[in-house]
RNA sequence: GGGCGGGUACCGAAGUGGUCAAACGGGGCUGACUGUAAAUCAGCUGGCGUCGCCUACAGAGGUUCGAAUCCUCUCCCGCCCA
């Protein structure tokens, strides 16, 4: 297939976005050689969702299978349980083994979002890794000097920090790495943080007869907040699962600085069009709000397709521009009579206590019906309907109703 | 086994007898502004019957008019030496 499409071109699509790829001839010769690779790509099921950091990898992913290759999708059901120590200060805490099935069931149809189904591999790591004895282990962990793993800076800067560092981190790399052994793998795809563990993967082929793997790594997408990495656990993430609504508004929510590596690396956006985009932004041509809202219809697009897309655009715009009331208002049974509108922000779950109610009243916060509520709580009495809105994003519609009594 | 350093609010981290519901930073919430749920600026961020009371600084006791701060024991964690 796809042989129409010339060397030159074809390896360029398979390194677009590439940041890193060792060994860079290798890999091309084989690729020109037309031999068939397969290409590992890992992900430990250790948070219920997958969210856009990982799909960037995917992406590559499904490039290099629309050219031929096999993906191998490795489920890291053992890994997780250690948890990656990869640029972490503090040791992670280990999952239980059902959580980790659960997760997997999840992160599986989600991949699927983005890698073509048919023709990828899917493995779990217990397939080999229960197989595993002792002497096994030990002649896994005899591959590796403790110096080599310490080399990784994430190690190097807990030591001088005196913090503490498990011995099955330590392992964690050489246990990625035997993933390659165990599938045989030609390439292995992963962010640019996974260098490290990726690499260890050619040593622990080497160790066990086996020709290392070339190694190609792409670029972090940056969280939401334009800081950090990003991470579920940071609460700087969209996940691929999250409704629309919740990821649209999320996605106009990142710096403008952010704007463009998100098209590039977060949606299928060929190289071209962002290029001219980007030029169209740096000379004014093109609105950096508008340029953010085509990224973030893009990415909601590739989850929901487009019609959701374009809903949760328009209810975007609704909401936040307009300062519409969003078309879906959840309703809440509240008894009828005068209340005291910190009975009425808890009960409405627009505050977890009278206090906390108190103190948005204090700052304006509370509109019921078209009123802004005073500072000072005085009990309030309305029609069955009214609308209760708390901030710029909270709203419900109030229902009076004696089930609504406590 | 020995030595040292720790366990403070959602997180990180100050505080070593009263002025501590606890500095500061992050996060969250709110207000102003805005193309935006961005940036910036400002405020709030334990509970309740709210000029007061209650709960809280690993746990349990104790000293004291008064303790996150001092003493005793217990539990947990880190580093170093063996």
């Amino acid at each position: 297939m796809e042989s129409s499409i010339s060397l030159a071109d074809r390896w360029e699509a398979l390194l677009q976005g590439v940041v890193d790829c060792v060994d860079a001839a290798h890999l091309r010769a084989r690729v020109e050689r037309r031999e068939h690779l397969r290409i590992k790509f890992g992900i430990d099921p250790s948070a219920p969702d997958i969210h856009l950091g990982h799909t960037v990898p995917m992406r590559l992913l499904r490039r290099w299978q629309a050219l031929g290759h096999t993906p191998v999708l490795i489920i890291g059901d053992v890994t997780a349980q250690i948890g990656d120590p990869t640029g972490r200060s503090v040791t992670r805490p280990q999952l239980a083994s059902e959580e980790v099935a659960a997760n997997a069931r999840t992160y599986l149809e989600q991949l699927f979002t983005v890698v073509d189904r048919d023709g990828a591999e899917v493995r779990w790591q217990s397939e080999w890794f229960g197989k595993l004895g002792l002497l096994d282990v030990l002649r896994l962990a005899g591959t590796a000097t403790v110096a080599q793993l310490l080399q990784r800076s994430d190690f190097g800067q807990r030591m001088a920090e005196e913090r503490p560092i498990g011995l099955h981190e330590l392992l964690y790399p050489l246990l990625q790495g035997y993933d390659s052994v165990a599938v045989a793998a030609d390439v292995e795809l992963g962010g640019t943080d996974q260098l490290f563990n990726l690499l260890r993967g050619r040593e622990v082929q080497r160790a066990y007869g086996m020709a290392p793997q070339d190694v190609v790594t792409v670029p972090l997408l940056v969280g939401i907040d334009g800081q950090r990495k990003m991470s579920k656990s940071l609460g700087n993430a969209v996940g691929v699962a999250d409704a629309p609504d919740e990821q649209f508004g999320r996605l106009m929510s990142i710096p403008d600085t952010q704007i463009l590596p998100y098209l590039e690396l977060a949606t299928p956006t060929p190289l071209r069009e962002a290029r001219e985009l980007a030029q169209k932004l740096g000379s004014g041509i093109v609105h950096p709000r508008d340029l953010k809202e085509l990224m973030a219809r893009r990415v909601v697009a590739e989850f929901h397709g487009e019609a959701a897309a374009e809903q949760a655009a328009q209810e975007f715009l609704r909401r936040f521009r307009l300062k519409e009331l969003p078309s879906e208002v959840p309703v809440v049974a509240v008894p009828p009579g005068p209340l005291d509108p910190r009975d009425l922000l808890v009960r409405a779950g627009m505050a977890s206590s009278r206090s906390a109610g108190l103190r948005l009243l204090g700052q304006g916060a509370v509109r019921l019906g078209d009123h802004r509520l005073p500072a000072a709580p005085e009990p309030v009495e309305f029609p069955s309907g009214t609308i209760l809105r708390v901030g710029p994003r909270r709203v419900v519609r109030l229902i009076l109703s004696e089930a609504g009594r406590p």
